[in-house]
Formats: structure tokens, sequence, C-alpha cells
DNA sequence: GTCTATATACTGATAGAC
DNA sequence: GTCTATCAGTATATAGAC
């Protein structure tokens, strides 16, 4: 592995656990096992090397939730699906947490990454949740847009009380909620 | 207003603007208007100032919300009160944000309050939620603690979601998709 | 491409005068 | 109670040798 992709991807582990404004250009040289000059070299700075992590942790994240809402199933089955993947709960959301970032949210340059993740993400849980009730497996009632939001919501929230808490327990309460109520949705 | 007071309040604003991590005492002297030896006089530091801007802000928190949901109404009203009252969306919650912060979650003290905030939240919901059950405003199939754990954290995703996108939008939505579900949840 | 040297400002305190 | 002085360490680079 070359120093610029040690460096991208120490920068993606120290953006999850740390934050933007927790993470110093000496942290990342240190993880990477990278030096002053090799950092500077590669990339302008912090910004711009925080900039190609968010860009790979935004394109990992949207890989996996495609590969889970692409299965075969029902609308609910596939939302099932992305719910209940796989994820280090008590990390934080890889991308979801730099929403909270104070400099992320600040700059256009690192803001953006974070915001097209989340515009696909509802995108695609809106279509899903659409065929759904095109099939009549949701009752015609049921906006798609906002189940979307309300199902991206959940994840990101669950991660705050789980994290709040110490414990993945609020993580899957909250998960098995919206499960339960989306189930319940179903045409009576 | 006596400088401790207003100490703990410049730190309330700062750790919901900044983040833990992001506010330097430094700073928390100039907003407040106070000088190094005043902070280090009244409190023993950066924590443990900290400490009690948390516990001012989860305290206020608690009453707005105890105050949303002790309305008249049927559940589903008091929770809808709850998820629709004021809310600065775009500057974050002033609790929850603080779960993102790394240096909050490593400490029990800084923690504690963060997790007893929340503890409370999902009980109170809990027993609304279950009141409205138990009256046949919600079918028994409903699971009280999970549908409160699902009611909390839409909330705190929909803050994630919307300081992403820059828009109170995705957060709006998602309380709208969260109260359809709830209000579909009825007996039919 | 990588290394070391250097630089300015800030971080989070402590010490002691007033 | 508040003020100023001081401090070791870190943040975020830039410069120039190799």
């Amino acid at each position: 592995m070359d120093t610029a992709e040690r460096l991208i991807r120490s920068t993606q582990e120290l953006l999850r656990d740390r934050g933007y404004v927790g993470t110093s250009p000496k942290a990342i040289q240190q993880h990477a096992e990278a030096g002053q000059g090799s950092m500077y070299h590669h990339f302008t700075g912090k910004a711009d090397l925080a900039r190609a992590a968010i860009e790979r942790s935004a394109a990992e994240l949207r890989a996996e939730a495609q590969a889970a809402l692409a299965t075969d199933g029902t609308a609910l089955d596939r939302i099932t699906a992305y719910l209940r993947r796989e994820r280090e709960v008590l990390r934080g959301c890889p991308i979801g947490g730099l929403a909270q970032d104070p400099e992320v949210v600040a700059s256009p340059q690192l803001r953006q990454p974070v915001h097209e993740m989340f515009d696909w993400l509802r995108g695609r849980l809106t279509e899903v949740i659409a065929e759904g009730r095109d099939r009549g497996e949701f009752p015609d009632s049921l906006d798609p847009d906002a189940a979307a939001a309300t199902v991206a919501a959940v994840v990101q929230g669950g991660y705050v009380l789980a994290r709040a808490a110490g414990s993945v327990e609020p993580f899957d309460n909250a998960i098995e909620g919206v499960q339960s109520l989306l189930g319940a949705s179903f045409r009576h």
C-alpha cells in the first residue's frame, strides 16, 4: 500500500474516532507511519486529506447500503436488511458523525460528500418504499419521502443514543421500533 | 449575572456550537468576558466547567420535553407536541451533539449527564406510549420501549440529516414520517 | 518523494501578586 | 475573586536539503 493510500485510510479511522476538529496532522502521520513532508507532498493540508478520506468513506457506505437494499424480497425485507446490517455502533457512523463536527459543517468542501451521501441514501430508500407501496405492501397513505427520512434518521439517532448510553441496546431498540411500525402499516 | 454563571452559560453555547474537543478555555473566557484566573478560581479546569454546563443543558432540555409531554390529549397528541416543539435544528441538539464528541464519550464524568438525559427521555416516552396503548389508542402489539427509542432516535437522527444537508427539510420529513407511522398504527 | 529544521499561534494549565 | 506572568506541549503548516 503506498503512502497516499495509507494516509487516506488512517484519516478515515481518525475522523471516525476523533472527528475533524479532534484529528491533528501529526496524529495522522503517526497512524500512517508517514513523515510530515510526505503528507504535505501528497495533500495540500489537513482539509484536503480529510476531503479525500470522507469521499472514500462515503463511497464505502453507499456500496454497503446498496448491497442491503438490492436484495430480493418485499420492500420491508430490503429495508430490514439495511437496518440490520452489521455496524460498529459504538464507534458512531463514519459519515453521520461528521455532521456534528463544526468545521465540517462550516466548510462546503468537507460537507459536500456528507450531504451527497445522505441525499443518495434517502433517495434510494424512497425508491424502495415507493416500489413496495405500488405493489400494495404499504398503504397508499404512506409518504415514501417521509418514511425514507424516518428510516435514515432512526439509524443516525440510534448511533447517538447508543453512544450516550455506552451500550448498543438503544440502537437495537430504535431499529426494532421502526421496523415494527413499518410492518404494522401493511394494509389490514 | 455573576462570573460563574456567565462561564456556565458561555460554555453551554460553545459546547453546542463547537463540541467539547473544539472548545478551548480561552474561547470560554472571551465569550464570558472573564479572566483566566477567574475561570480557574471557580472551576478546577475545562472538564469541570463542561460538566456544569452539560448538567445545565440537560436540565433545560428535560424541562422542555416534559412540558410538551405533559399536555392534554391522546398519547399521539403528546408525542406530536414533543416532536414538533421549537428547535434550532441546524445548531444540533445541545445534548445529543455531545454524544459524538470523543472526549465526552470517553469520560464517565462528562458522559453521565448525557446518558441520564436520554434514559429519562426514553422512559418518559415509554410511559406516554404505554398509557396510550392501555387506552386502546395503539395496538397491543406495539412495544412501548421500542417505539419510544424510535421516537427519540428520529429526533436525534433528524438533526444529523439536517446538518448534513444544511437544511431543516430532512428533519421535518423524518418527524412527519414517524408521526404518520405512529398514527397509522391505530387499530383498524 | 521523504526528511529535518524552523515558525507562529494556540492549549490547558500553574504561580503568585493585588 | 481577579489579574498578569510563565510554561511545556501541540496545531498546522513552510522551507529547503537529500
